[in-house]
DNA sequence: CCTGAAACCTGTCTGC
DNA sequence: TGCAGACAGGTTTCAG
């Protein structure tokens, strides 16, 4: 489940009360040690148990949880979940990679069917998410200065939207979306954007994320966290349905490497 | 610089 | 029923 909502989401849930802020780390355990990206297991093991949560926070789809000393890292991928576990006995405890256990008996666990997600332990915080371009929603970026980034480079529109160098947290489902909300071909080269587009653009990018934020995320398949964003979806796994503007049948196809909904009419390829 | 393919993983769903 | 193939909310690395 993660894009910048579904993130933030969980951002949220581990920050309020029944989370983990102020709570002091009595045990690790590692199920899979290739989760963990850096460090080794026994190190980790040696640094993090006695450190006390201080506060939990998110740039881009990295959730953010920092400590006295250092910054715990956690990057989702395509099937990571991380949650505060109140019932062992009835759950599915499978796929947990990494669990945090507690001074009150609660534990974090970092659930991850597919294996992809990651976990840093580090000192500097830069070095895990020094490389990610500006946060979306950041009032300090605009859109002239959006319109300039989009100039630097002359890449495809989608592709370069879901690089977290470029921008940070935009996945495929809020790309769709935003892209269908500006009225923008996913195919459109950067640089052909006229710095009006590009406005209109950011600010799809904004009411798309908003919305999801809102709506808790998106709940799609068998990943299921109480997100609602899935049913507001206006072309992402819209194939063959009428558009919500003009009726004309959502299209789907691949833009790089990702499975891509548009509609053909309203987001026109000008070129 | 830009694009596309492959790799990393497990699970679900569809069609024959 | 079985099985192959497509597909999945992400990122990195490499070839052309």
């Amino acid at each position: 489940m993660p894009e910048l909502p579904e993130v933030e989401t969980i951002a949220r849930s581990l920050d309020a009360a029944g989370g983990i802020v102020a709570k002091t780390i009595r045990g690790a355990e590692v199920h899979w040690h290739k989760s963990l990206a850096f460090p080794g297991v026994e190190d980790f093991k040696k640094q993090i148990i006695g450190q006390q949560i201080v506060s939990v926070g998110r740039r881009g789809k990295f959730l953010q949880i920092f400590l006295p000393m250092q910054t715990l890292f956690i990057h989702l991928r395509m099937s990571g979940d991380v949650f505060v576990e109140t019932d062992p006995t009835e759950r599915d405890s499978r796929h947990d990679r990494l669990i945090l256990v507690f001074d009150d008996g609660s534990r974090m666990v970092f659930n991850d069917t597919r294996k992809f997600g990651r976990v840093w332990l580090v000192k500097d915080p830069l070095r895990v998410t020094g490389g990610l371009g500006p946060e979306p929603l950041d009032e300090r970026l605009d859109a002239v200065e959006f319109h300039k980034m989009l100039q630097r480079v002359n890449r495809q529109i989608k592709p370069l939207l879901m690089d977290q160098k470029f921008l940070a947290g935009l996945g495929n489902i809020y790309t769709d979306e935003a892209l269908f909300k500006a009225g923008i071909h996913p195919l459109t080269t950067s640089r052909s954007i006229e710095p009006l587009q590009a406005e209109k653009l950011l600010n799809a990018i904004r009411a798309v994320l908003t919305e999801g934020i809102a709506r808790n995320g998106s709940s799609i398949d068998w990943v299921y966290r109480g997100g609602d964003f899935q049913n507001h979806f206006k072309v992402y796994q819209r194939t063959g349905q009428p558009c919500a503007c003009c009726g004309t049948l959502i299209t789907r196809m691949i833009v790089g490497q990702r499975g891509t909904h548009f509609c053909p009419i309203c987001q026109p390829l000008s070129s």
